[in-house]
DNA sequence: TTTATTGTTCGTATATTTGCGAACAATAAA
DNA sequence: TTTATTGTTCGCAAATATACGAACAATAAA
């Protein structure tokens, strides 16, 4: 048994979100993601700066971290953001920065 | 010169401050901090089941990323957020979340 | 069948992160 | 002076993250 505390759910999620957030490179595939409905992996590598196999294993993670979703069109991958998912992180992320006294008591 | 474009100072500064937040410990600091005006290092150590070395790293690390500052208390540190670096942190990722239509067009 | 297109996966190199004990610094107390 | 308190820094080990070229898979086109 662990003398302290270990963290909640909350902080925990929080910190996966921010993780997968914490690389310029994949806040711009979801800065452009958000922008449109969907999208090819082309045309995301074709905004970036970075190698086709960088791209992917970036977007393995944005994936893993619930934050898009990809899907086959032969030849072609499409992806778009987990639309669900994404309000989740906002409200993780608004909760976050919400004034403490909001947090336990009467604050809407 | 690079072919493809780089990324913006906002995306930068969001996937900086992203990964600052991009582990449970910093998280449960920050949680901590923003629960009260000021504490001591003592006090934040004593919430997380990790070494003092280890805490004491983690506390440069939101440091660096402007989101706490310490004081020197002899013999004790004191530490607190950065309201203002906090404050804009905020909207950074409000933004971020924000619908694209919003940030461009006439969305107050 | 051969060739082209579109992405993923593999293998590898390098850099960064995480974590800890030990040593250290600065001051106060005995 | 010696001892105790409070944190930081150093040195190291292990785990992750980042990046890329090459190889590969799946399909469509020639």
């Amino acid at each position: 048994m662990n003398e302290k505390k270990k963290y909640t759910d909350q902080q925990l999620r929080l910190a996966q979100v921010a993780k997968a957030l914490g690389h310029p490179a994949r806040i711009a595939i979801l800065d452009f993601l958000a922008s449109l409905d969907h999208c090819y992996f082309g045309d995301i590598h074709d905004e970036l700066p970075i190698s086709k196999a960088t791209v992917s294993q970036h977007l393995k993670e944005l994936k893993d971290a619930g934050l898009i979703q990809g899907e086959i069109e032969t030849p072609k991958v499409k992806y778009c953001l987990n639309r669900e998912n994404w309000q989740q992180a906002r409200s993780v992320f608004a909760t976050f920065f919400r004034e403490p006294s909001c947090k336990t008591g009467r604050c809407k």
